[in-house]
DNA sequence: TTGTACGCGTTATCAG
DNA sequence: CTGATAACGCGTACAA
């Protein structure tokens, strides 16, 4: 029996390739590749021909031929905590968006502050030849020099590395510092701090802030619980805290899923924020500001925090040679809300 | 001058590849290859040697390679319209999750409600061979045909396409209309309904159920806006109904950050919510419960959402043949919180 | 200006 | 069980 010379029913069609558009155009493979990618040594007619070729085929070019040829990817990578925190959505936003203006697309990964994961994602971006890496690593000694050896540029944000890289970091010291400052300015007189676990520089910085504006006052009390980051966490410490014999009157609290979390605690007590308690946490989550009352925070820059550390990504792609690493700081703000304020009484 | 044998600083090691760890360990190339792959075909005591010359070289799997030569891919490609609203973060949280439970990654695509980028996205998943796509479209219309050209499978989430495919959705006239009856049964007799743009199916459902729920009670008024899905869009939707001669005493909002926006809106004019104005908002973003008062809201099962639609994008991957579109639907679920009820008056 | 031929790093086939 | 060898689809020196 022949071979049938029409495709059957249900028969795969192959994704038509170069070659294929080069048959229907009547030109060789290299002038339909060239056509394609604007190479200026080639006549227009030609060019018209490959075009209308290649649309009639309804060919695709094929990223993975390509990138294996070019050794280079329009794809990069961004290693976060996790997505659900909004200070890190607004990054991924900002990440994405400076991206897709470059022609460059990302790969969302979620470490969970978990070493394990994260070094199973720096694996997998590594393997998959990803341009470059925007990591906001669980700790200072995250391990990127597989990263280096396969020329990879990284660039940190939130979180400093011990190794000198690129990097955006914003100062978390000064932002507990003047949050805890302002809250005692207020009159609260017993300030607690709700910070991450250890292993976060974030975390830790945090809390030095909170410290270092306790301390300014004599006799004032540290009240201090680590939690993840998380508003679960955050919720089951803030209720250790205020079953305590004597519980704080005022919170600050180092992101805005803890913040949630503490908010819970507080609202089980029946206890007022801003009346009963004095509260400030940091990022504005976009929430922050129709709490009633409205709560103060620390905000930081999140959206031009990703988008900038994107930038710098890319710009580093183009840079011939290896520069020294920029280290960029952007400053967070303190934002008074009703909230922290405490009202006189009699 | 002659070439000097030994590398000199700063000159580029090669990353070794298949071939150096073959040489290193003075074997084929084809039997690192199956050394690596768990091939069993192929003695334990070459395994040893390859994975240690591997292991002496730095060796690190070339993903382009492989996914050039087994035409497969390890990336599920993420079209959503806004991962900066709590919706979307859930659900890519879910899917990332599942993803990375089966060894994936997922590629983030915002795509704005933008039909254009939506486009353009597609296009980059379909050139990038994705292994498959979680797509929650803009329209009912989006063109999904170059995808199937490619055999890329398709989970619509969210809103259904017209054409025929596998998605994961969520009744939203029923959470809707359920929403609206609320309003009404607690007594508010001027409800309105601020939605999103007309293009997205959701959008219109919404203000479906909201009518449907309007015209069961004899000469009460529709009043609808259209926004953008965005806060300022909402606030703005609000600020305009507020002005109006006879303003709406009660809102349904068709997403979280157009809650927030609204609930602005409603701050400007000193209405407190729950006692001036009545409240409920579609999805159950992570802020709601902690607003004072709580704003009730109806619930879409998101992180559930993504975690199903990237399983049913894998399982059908798995599958040897086309399968008929299977269609899934969750239920929404209207949470009552204190605000939407109405408190009795003198 | 165009075409031919090679190689990017893998895996699969086919002999041995 | 192992090793040559041929693709996968593309870009690009090199030759024509």
């Amino acid at each position: 029996m022949p071979r049938r010379e029409v495709a059957t029913v249900g028969e795969v069609t192959p994704t038509p390739t170069i070659k294929t558009v080069a048959e229907a155009a009547g030109v060789s493979p290299a002038s339909v590749s060239r056509a394609l990618n604007g190479n200026p040594t080639i006549a227009p007619e030609i060019v018209e021909r490959v075009m209308r070729a290649a649309d009639a085929v309804g060919y695709r070019p094929n990223g993975i031929a390509r990138s294996l040829r070019t050794r280079t990817t329009k794809v990069i990578a961004l290693l976060i905590p996790d997505i659900g925190n909004p200070f890190f959505t607004a990054v991924a936003r900002g990440v994405t968006d400076a991206a897709e203006a470059e022609g460059y697309t990302v790969l969302l990964c979620n470490t969970d502050e978990d070493p394990e994961k994260e070094r199973r994602h720096l694996a997998v971006a590594e393997q998959a030849r990803v341009a470059g890496v925007v990591l906001s690593p669980q700790g200072r000694d995250t391990d990127i020099s597989r990263l280096r050896q396969s020329r990879i540029p990284v660039v940190v944000i939130d979180r400093p590395l011990r190794e000198k890289t690129d990097a955006i970091v914003v100062p978390s010291f000064v932002g507990a510092r003047d949050a805890t400052r302002h809250l005692i300015e207020q009159g609260w007189s017993r300030p607690a701090c709700i910070t991450g676990p250890a292993s976060a520089d974030t975390a830790r910085a945090r809390l030095r802030g909170y410290r270092a504006a306790i301390r300014e006052h004599d006799g004032m009390p540290e009240i201090v619980a680590h939690a993840d980051f998380r508003q679960d966490g955050a919720m089951l410490a803030a209720r250790e805290l205020l079953a305590r014999a004597d519980p704080p009157d005022a919170f600050f609290v180092a992101n805005a899923p803890m913040a949630l979390g503490t908010l819970a605690a507080l609202a089980e007590r029946g206890l007022r924020v801003g009346s009963d308690v004095g509260f400030v946490s940091f990022d504005d989550a976009p929430w922050a500001p129709y709490m009633t009352p409205p709560i103060s925070v620390v905000a930081q820059p999140a959206h031009p925090l990703g988008e900038r550390s994107a930038r710098l990504l890319l710009e580093s792609l183009r840079a011939p040679v290896e520069r020294r690493p920029r280290r960029i700081t952007l400053s967070p703000t303190l934002i008074v809300r009703a909230i922290s304020h405490r009202p006189r009484r009699g």
